[in-house]
DNA sequence: CGAAAGTCTTGACGACTGTCAAGATTTCTC
DNA sequence: GAGAAATCTTGACAGTCGTCAAGACTTTCG
């Protein structure tokens, strides 16, 4: 009996092979978006033919949540580095306002895919876990870098983790809006909004923030 | 030559028609979004069959431009009354959060639609007009309210446009998303957000705000 | 009333979808 | 190298989709 189960020789050729397909399939998602991309056209950008799909996934929603979970994945992890790097509060800014924006030029068609997945996981239940899973990482990591950078700077954190969220959460999403469109000049204004912004999300005296809900 | 050229009788009852078309087709696509709702399905949920919508519109994504820039038309506008009726900040201020809570809550699915269309303007360049332009709409709300709100305030808007909708975009979508899984506390947290947002948005005295970019 | 214009329903079309089974091909094991 | 296990290809399946044409029904108007 062939498929998924059973598997015997070193079974990391298999999940090894299997990581190759999402990331084949992960161009045409990103391309298309999660209701456009059919397995066919995820095929015929790669070296797999479109039947492979059920031998690695159990179907087409179980291939999207492995490719998006895996690339946000490592995304998330990259900002580590800046926060290790930094010994300043003004080096942490600007090495979080630089990966921002890097990646925003660079993985595009990553984010478009995210926010898609999102969005559609408020039509489909079975997106909500991992589209829950991701918001939650997005946001720690949002944290870490805002609660690094007033650390540094000798303050706290002047808004609950999830407002920080938010916030940089749309403005990076209308700034993905924007390169989606062409205007490319919304990478540097991007750069200069969070170098701005970032000292207003702490408290480094009296002056209150935003109180905490609830 | 029967069909959408050529209009003889009271042309009002072609567009009356037309509108009752599409809000009933609001119903289909705030439920299932923008991908999965088929006309097929659209015409089941109304007292049309799947072949009229060829009648009253070219295709199929004309039909959801119009249903959607309808909507959101309307939308935009009930803040105006807010604006118009508030004498005081406070009143102002409340009267917004108020707002947009209530539509939230009332026009989940609607609010879901939009989102998703715009989402999928990332892909589909097809949407990237409508998309742009409700987003227009939405920007000059926001600068409205703060706008006045400033202005009742005895201060200025410390932030440009683009950066206040983004911020009050990114809080409202993470509680439409909130909502959309269940989570109905989050409609007295973004109620509460706002009043205490809204005061950081201003400047009133030689407090600086967030520079523009550029 | 009756003809013409407007409105709507029905059924069909080709194209596309996810899924899966049958078998070809490759890889591994003894 | 033979046989077994793993991997992959191919082709077909049942469904769904947007679109549209043919004609039925309704309204308008002389």
């Amino acid at each position: 009996m062939p498929g998924p189960a059973a598997r015997k020789p070193p079974a990391e050729k298999y999940d090894e092979r299997r990581r190759a397909l999402a990331e084949s399939a992960l161009i045409t998602l990103g391309e298309l978006g999660y209701a456009k991309a059919s397995l066919r056209e995820i095929a015929n950008n790669s070296d797999f033919s479109h039947g492979v799909v059920h031998y690695y996934f159990q179907d087409k929603h179980e291939l999207i949540v492995f490719c998006v979970r895996e690339q946000k994945s490592g995304c998330v992890r990259r900002y580590d580095d800046v926060i290790a790097g930094s010994a300043t509060p003004e080096e942490l800014v600007a090495g979080f306002a630089d990966k921002l924006v890097e990646t925003l030029a660079t993985d595009t068609a990553m984010h478009r895919l995210w926010y898609d997945v999102r969005t559609q996981s408020m039509f489909e239940e079975r997106l909500r876990e991992v589209a829950e899973e991701i918001d939650g990482w997005l946001e720690d990591m949002v944290w870490r870098i805002v609660s690094r950078y007033a650390e540094l700077a000798g303050g706290v954190p002047a808004m609950p983790a999830s407002v920080l969220y938010a916030i940089v959460d749309g403005l990076f999403q209308q700034a993905l809006i924007g390169v989606s469109a062409g205007r490319h000049e919304v990478l540097g204004e991007l750069r200069t909004l969070v170098h701005g912004l970032l000292p207003t999300m702490i408290t480094t005296d009296v002056t209150p923030g935003v109180p905490t809900p609830a």
